[in-house]
RNA sequence: GUGGACGUAGCUCAGCUGGUAGAGCCCCGGAUUGUGAUUCCGGCCGUCGCGGGUUCGAGUCCCGUCGUCCACCCCA
């Protein structure tokens, strides 16, 4: 025997069994994204490295060491993309879509980092994306927030914990990140092997540290909402006063930072306890510089993702279940003659009745065997298409899940007859 | 990238202190030849993740490697 070709590290197949939950997810995305009027925009899963250092951010984890980049054979540094973000905006600005002024778009789709997979993280997974360009003000901050909200709840999601925070602009970071450097500057003896490492890079990130030691500094640390200037922490307000009045409750998190170098103002983030230690769901945030410094109009812009393997283990930790779809009838036919008929049997009620899921028994079988596989498969009913029904010119409709008896049919009236016993309607009576 | 646990049939697992592998489920077939689910009978499937080492002999001990899971890091 030959050796099995595995997997690579971190990636999933996503099997009949899950497929549903799958199905289910992407069909509720795609109603709530158009009950709000943001339209569907599918870009590619390989960009330009280039295009992911320039928003991402050089110094961040992501680009700096998370990232799957290859040259072709045209000595190209390719990378697939590890959010979706850059590649929307990117987008937008190529395919002169900003010329609209305003967009609302979405997008969902496989993702890439090379990380150290656990529980909720792995290497290829799959995220949905909303992205609002052209919009200055708080409300679109809102909607997008109401929208996951719809979204989550629609899937049935609830217990799940919103936070917010605001960043504002990359003026007022700066002299925040001045303050907090300071600070943790002054505890500095204190401080954790990965804190001190922030401090250098990053002082922002010691503040989300899960080390109970630097949360008790963390606490005494100044908040940005305290140097936020005057325009971000109005709008703020707004938002907050948005969310209110649509009933969306929420935590002000004054310690929630992005791992991204590209948001400004809002962020946040939708998290649950469920999921061991990767508790974020969806998140995002406004960044108004992004467009501008990938080239584009100067246009403000803001988005979230969410994560849909993680939506999927929440659906399924909390008991949502999505039934797999089974088929309604179940053809089981005997001999040469009766496959013959039986497969234009098969094709004419596909054709006449709408959403009816017919199986056919392929690859023969004694009628023992057929009804076997018929049980098997879920079906509701076995239609028997024996030498005796043949000759009559009748099906045999016999319920596999129900206490009745089996019933003769004439051919020229099965079309209405299973549409009557599946609740659907032909279009039309067979031939 | 760091640390810990684990890796035996498709799945869930058993295999005591080393003597060359088992159960249940699944799957396939049969129980007088046109009817499934229960029951009974039978059958298929493993170079015990991979590679080295110790040993007369290793699934069982040691090393390496790959992978899975969990935590850190990071993040959806």
């Amino acid at each position: 025997m030959s050796k099995i070709i595995e997997p690579l590290r971190g990636v999933h197949d996503v099997l009949p069994a899950q497929a549903p939950a799958w199905q289910f997810l992407e069909r509720v995305t795609r109603e709530v994204f158009s009950a709000y009027g943001y339209e569907e925009c599918r870009v590619p899963i390989i960009e330009q490295t280039h295009l992911f250092k320039r928003s991402i951010g050089d110094f961040t984890d992501i680009v700096e060491k998370e990232m799957f980049s290859f040259l072709d054979q045209g000595g190209d540094s390719i990378t697939l993309r590890p959010e979706a973000t850059a590649g929307m905006v990117r987008a937008v600005i190529s395919n002169g879509l900003l010329r609209e002024s305003r967009l609302r778009l979405w997008c969902m789709g496989p993702m890439f980092r090379r990380e150290r997979p656990q529980a909720g993280r792995f290497r290829q997974f799959h995220q949905i994306d909303a992205e609002a360009f052209g919009f200055e003000g708080p409300d679109i901050d809102a909607e997008l927030i109401v929208l996951s909200a719809r979204l989550l709840r629609r899937l049935g999601l609830s217990r799940l914990k919103l936070l917010i925070n605001s960043l504002g602009t990359p003026a007022s970071r700066l002299v925040y990140r001045e303050q907090l450097g300071l600070y943790f500057g002054a505890h500095e003896a204190a401080l954790d092997e990965d804190s001190k490492r922030r401090l250098k890079g990053n002082p922002l990130r010691i503040l989300d540290s899960k080390n109970p030691e630097m949360q008790r500094i963390v606490a005494g640390a100044p908040l940005m909402i305290d140097s936020l200037d005057t325009e971000s922490k109005e709008h703020f307000a707004a938002l907050c006063a948005y969310l209110r009045d649509a009933g969306i409750e929420y935590d002000v998190e004054p310690h929630l930072v992005r791992g991204l170098d590209y948001y400004t103002r809002t962020v946040f983030e939708w998290t649950t306890d469920a999921l061991g230690s990767q508790s974020a769901v969806c998140a995002g945030g406004r960044y108004d510089g992004l467009v501008a410094q990938l080239g584009g109009a100067d246009t403000p812009g803001i988005g979230w993702a969410m994560g849909q393997e993680r939506i999927i283990m929440l659906l399924d930790k909390l008991g949502i279940a999505t039934m797999r779809e089974r088929p309604h009838v179940y053809l089981v036919m005997a001999g040469t003659s009766g496959e013959g008929l039986g497969f234009k049997i098969a094709e004419n009620l596909r054709e006449n009745v709408p959403n009816l899921r017919v199986q056919l028994n392929l690859g023969g079988g004694s009628l023992k065997t057929q009804f076997k596989r018929a049980d098997k498969s879920g079906a509701e009913f076995a239609l028997v298409l024996g030498e005796d029904e043949i000759s009559r010119g009748i099906v045999a409709l016999k319920s596999l899940r129900r206490e009745q008896a089996q019933e003769e049919c004439v051919l020229a009236q099965l079309n209405e007859r299973l549409g009557v016993l599946l609740g659907l309607s032909p279009t039309r009576s067979g031939s």
